[in-house]
DNA sequence: TATGAATGAGGATTCATTCAT
DNA sequence: TATGAATGAATCCTCATTCAT
């Protein structure tokens, strides 16, 4: 029973995803969801809170597919800090990019006090690699930072304020080589 | 009597791009566009036929841009073809990933066969800009092609195509290198 | 300049008539009337107080002619009593017919205590054309009424009272008939 | 899980005809229907795609009406034909009357492909029902016709085309009259 | 006085969510 | 648990009326 119930929340879940992935969250009705994953519109309640809950939950599997990616990416430390540093960024930003609706739920989240521990955990494990890197670099002699727990705080911030507040959100990659830079300049050890 | 103020319908569209360009089409309410314009509801009716329309005349007037951007910096053919190949592509895709809505007011505009001038000339200007940069490289020897114009056509073709029915549109960067490569390829001239 | 101004209020008030004869009052706007009359929209608010007013000036005007007419057709009493009940009742009916709105107005108007003394000094024309109709059948030994001036007030107050709280009004006809039956039969002297 | 309930819809139908029958199509507000039939706003568009397709499922059963009614009348021959077309011509003009929007929506329907067959079927019944008793004049002797069917296809033309361009619609009972007088004298045999 | 741009109340329609079965 | 009919809040758009010029 357990298993069916899980396979069908799959189901509904990737149907989803599909639909997202393709058209905006206002214009995915939840009929098209679950037509597309073959159950009745009340099937999908029975699974998710609501359409924002079920998109959350794929958000969060994309979020989940980013840092697991960049932690097998980083840990080998085969790449040096700064090619480490460009490739969270880059992952962080085309991640916003792709998920724009992502802050807006986080803010919903935190306005109802329910940002979930998962959500938390794992927003732990990426910052915990992005203070990783640093530290790397400030061991090899190349950066300087008093506060790597904070620095890597900073790195999402950023992106994020770039994306609820600033300019239309048109490229990317300018965003990415602006945020690295500013980092990089940021961490070097000047004489 | 009031007259209809260029400078007001410019006040309105302003005050849209300004709210569409940090939410989606369907989150913003056309009452906030009409308070942040500083107007009566109506009053937007008076300039614009409906949201779309008003949405549209943004996006136009992001095309325009693009275009004449691309125009002034292309004229000096200081860049390379090459390099203009991949200015084209990026402005394309660039615009692309900011307004996914296009494609489908595109359609929408086809379907009910009212596709303004203003923007099939300003498609062909830029199917203009391409051929020419694609014949300097065909004529300094690096490239061949028999029908440039054709080649013209498939440029924007191929960032609709991906973003239409191809995977999630995550990344610009990807695609338009990968967009470039296969072009710089395809135009190579081979022995 | 008071000519001028008649003149115009006349075409305002012709280009609504022809409108509203072939569209409901809902579906004409005022847009329409002042294109159709070449004036500017404001202009019919100088000469009307609302779309209504226009409204019931035309209504009006039908009245006057139905009230006159009947007037004329009557008064060298070639006519039979009976006929006479006939052609009144027919006339009321189709003018009701034709124009339902009229009934709505009169209450608004009731409501708000405003009913013209030009519609009150019409409306008293046509009882007296009833009365006297009646006062005819009278004398000629045909009928018994003791109070003529009370029927005549039925005739109108029949077919309104069909109108407004009766069956669908499909049939014009056949209303008139069984009004006209009604008080025929009601005035018959028996023995 | 409830179901699609047959006398759901007719509750709603026949609440909206009541509401119809006294007040215009505008002056009903989708409201006004779903509280008189006493369910909520959006049930009304589990059943009906519109307001106005509810209107034409109205018209419709009016329609069926009318045919059946007309049917019913003329099958056992004991009118003559002369009688027949007039209770014809009667009963179209009294439908029309009552329901003058019906030519819009017709329109509507031509203009977006897709009168139901359901309204095709019934007027050829109808179209059936006058050619029968043209044809029955025909035999008798009484009228000379080459083409029946062409006729029966006059009739309800005629109706239509005075109440969408011709004079106001005053008065059903002259247009019948009329349309009569002239089919009468069109089918007569003259020497 | 004449005009038509500006306004917002009013109404049709959509769609996430609930709930009876 | 699964379903989809029922619901009404939310939102776009129309159009009578106002008002600045």
């Amino acid at each position: 029973m357990q298993v069916l119930d899980d396979e069908k929340r799959r189901r509904i879940q990737s149907a989803a995803a599909r639909m997202f992935a393709s058209r905006h969250f206002h214009e995915v009705r939840l009929d098209d969801i679950a037509a597309e994953a073959g159950v009745g519109k009340g099937t999908v309640y029975t699974y998710f809170k609501s359409k924002e809950d079920l998109h959350l939950a794929i958000l969060f599997d994309g979020f989940v597919a980013l840092v697991d990616g960049l932690k097998s990416e980083l840990e080998d430390d085969s790449k040096s800090p700064a090619e480490g540093i460009e490739a969270i960024v880059r992952g962080i930003a085309d991640y916003a990019y792709a998920h724009p609706h992502v802050f807006g739920l986080m803010r919903t989240m935190e306005a109802r006090g329910t940002k979930p521990p998962k959500w938390i955990a794992k927003r732990k494990e990426l910052l915990a690699l992005i203070e990783r890197v640093i530290r790397r670099g400030v061991k090899s002699g190349e950066w300087q930072d008093p506060h790597p727990e904070w620095t890597a705080n900073y790195v999402p911030a950023m992106v994020r304020s770039v994306l609820l507040f600033g300019a239309p959100p048109k490229n990317a990659e300018t965003l990415i080589r602006h945020t690295v830079q500013l980092l990089l300049n940021g961490l070097q050890k000047h004489a």
